[in-house]
RNA sequence: GCCCCCAUAGCUCAGGGGAUAGAGCGUCUGCCUCCGGAGCAGAAGGCCGUAGGUUCGAAUCCUACUGGGGGCGCCA
């Protein structure tokens, strides 16, 4: 039996005895919370719903709970059904109707645990959009490998998703970085408000390489323009390759620069200002945010007719929305979190609803730390710790991983020193050992004989495989609460729970016979077993992009 | 000053109102005659930042405070 049938007849169950009691108290199945009791000795499944009820039912929680589990327990596949503490009623379920999972996972394959809750989400998901003024720095790592998680995360629950990264290519951060690149490229410092590090050397080495001594007769705008195009092109290009090197890839570029020129801008400050959301104030255009909920209007033309960061901003949702994007997605450093208020005031005037049409995550700091001190300087950077320092530093399946398996929202400090002197006590490890594992005994398996011809689940019937199961049952759950919630690290935390479940089975029951007993039923039956965790933690960590390989 | 995020084991972090608060690492003790010991079993280690409140029930929700991080431009 899986969660949604039990659901269904404890949901049955309940209405049957709260009607009996009080007919005019409605119960809907949404009412039906299953959760897995922490103690294995509290069952399979445990459910509060006698306790929500009592009181509007008038009566005790244990009466009631009393009632429906005598109605559960007479339930095909219940084994049992008890109250409990203060009213939760304890489900076992039977022996083979928790068993019949294993077979049902591995028939299912990697698709197991996908759903179509939201089907009808055409999601745009926004992440990294690191400027092209210097490498990707660690804020920006992070969001590279939580967000390709989301988006694997939300494709298995039907969504429709493009990974987007938008690109600012327009503005002074690039003149800037032109400037940077000029200077370096004479052998003089750096500009005051420019960038340091060697990779702007690197970069301008590289541009100088390109012209070939072209550069010699260009008078200051021209070497600066050529230094800017080529420039910025050739550190888009490492970006791009780092971020495959990461195993992430974006389905579009979007860059500022079309919207700044192609009139998107102006097309959208203008349907704001049919709405009544525009107005002016010496000299600047404004967008009245402060309508919805911002601390402080806006300005989106300045009083010198240049357009302000903030109506590329304007445009470029209006454009997702006018993609036909009904859920659009944007993760933002801490640092950035100052926009939330005026980004979900620009939704709201263009007559979306914010935290539908447009949602902000924001995640928090990563620290690298190393002999107990952060790091803070990259040898390539100068001033920042990029991706490629954390990939150099532990690879990319540990970087993913470690920072996968945190919230978005929780500072996280990352122990280089740790992870790079023995990788076995990464986590990562833990879990990949325990896929390698399965195959090494789908391997042995094999070679002694064993194999899927015959299932009973009723055989199953070791501790330690109830709780495996009951892990692997929740699995479905885990992957939709991960998507609906944005919040992959909840897919990490559960494989290394099924992990430890599994190596412990692996401990306490053999699939393969010892010495030269034969192969029997149980054998067979227990390979499946196996290859459902198989299946299940090698599609979890393909949504995670972190490798399941068959040997360590 | 105002706003946002965080505070849980020695460290890094999980815990979407439920029962005895968990994992990995670190420390200590056991387990290799047979599917991989990158594993398993056990031990030690917690006023869940503080104080109130809501609730049958709070690490979880609300308020205030303390501590840490970040942000508050006609910069991008």
């Amino acid at each position: 039996m899986n969660p949604a049938a039990l659901t269904r007849a404890v949901f049955a169950a309940a209405e049957r005895a709260i009607s009996r009691r009080n007919p005019e108290i409605a119960v809907t199945e949404a009412d039906i919370v299953l959760e897995r009791p922490r103690q294995r000795e509290h069952g399979d499944w445990a459910t509060n719903v006698a306790m929500r009820f009592a009181k509007r039912v008038g009566t005790n929680p244990r009466e009631l709970a009393a009632d429906i589990a005598s109605e559960l327990t007479m339930t095909e596949g219940v084994a049992k059904a008890e109250v409990a503490g203060p009213g939760f009623i304890n489900v076992v379920l039977d022996t083979a109707a928790a068993g019949e999972l294993a077979r049902a996972i591995v028939e299912e394959g990697d698709s197991f645990g996908f759903s179509d809750a939201l089907a009808d989400k055409v999601i745009n998901l926004e992440f990294v959009s690191a400027n092209p003024t210097g490498p990707i720095h660690m804020g920006g790592t992070r969001w590279a490998a939580v967000g390709d998680a989301l988006a694997r995360v939300l494709q298995t629950q039907g969504a429709t998703v493009t990974r987007e990264y938008y690109f600012n290519d327009h503005g002074a951060q690039i003149d800037r970085f032109a400037r940077s690149l000029v200077a370096a490229h004479r052998g003089e410092s750096a500009p005051e408000d420019g960038y340091g590090g060697l990779y702007i050397h690197d970069i301008a080495a590289k541009v100088a390489e390109r012209y070939d001594g072209d550069l010699d007769g260009l008078d200051d705008a021209a070497l600066q323009e050529a230094f800017r195009s080529t420039g910025v092109a050739l550190m888009f290009g490492e970006i791009k390759q780092d971020l495959e090197d990461f195993g992430v890839e974006f389905d579009v570029f979007f860059h500022e620069h079309e919207v700044q020129s192609n009139g998107d801008v102006e097309r959208a400050i203008e349907r704001l200002r049919e709405l009544g959301h525009v107005f002016e104030h010496e000299g600047a255009t404004w967008l009245r945010t402060t309508d919805f909920g911002d601390d402080k209007d806006r300005v989106i033309v300045r009083s010198n007719g240049a357009p302000a960061y903030f109506s590329g901003d304007l445009a470029y949702y209006l454009n997702k929305r006018e993609r036909g994007f009904n859920q659009c997605i944007i993760m933002l450093g801490a640092d950035h979190h100052g926009y939330v208020g005026r980004m979900m005031a620009m939704c709201a005037a263009f007559g979306d609803t914010p935290g539908d049409n447009l949602q902000l995550l924001i995640g928090q700091m990563v620290n690298l730390v190393k002999d107990g001190k952060p790091v803070r300087m990259s040898k390539r950077a100068g001033t920042i710790v990029t991706m490629q320092d954390l990939v150099d530093a532990v690879g990319v399946d540990a970087a993913r991983y470690a920072l996968e398996r945190s919230s978005a929202d929780t500072p996280l400090d990352i122990d280089l020193e740790l992870l790079q002197k023995r990788s076995n006590e990464n986590p990562v490890f833990y879990v990949q050992y325990a896929h390698a594992r399965t195959c090494a005994v789908a391997r042995n398996a094999a070679a002694s004989g064993v194999d899927r011809s015959e299932f009973d689940a009723s055989l199953l019937d070791h501790e330690t495989e109830s709780a495996l199961l009951g892990a692997l049952a929740d699995y479905p759950r885990i992957l939709t609460a991960a998507a609906t919630l944005r919040e992959p690290h909840r897919v990490a935390r559960h494989i290394e729970e099924i992990a430890g479940h599994y190596h412990r089975w692996y401990d306490a029951r053999r699939v393969i016979p010892q010495g030269d007993d034969e192969v029997t039923t149980v054998h067979r039956t227990r390979l499946w077993l196996n290859d459902a965790v198989r299946t299940v933690i090698a599609s979890a960590l393909d949504k995670l992009g972190v490798q399941a390989p068959e040997r360590m």
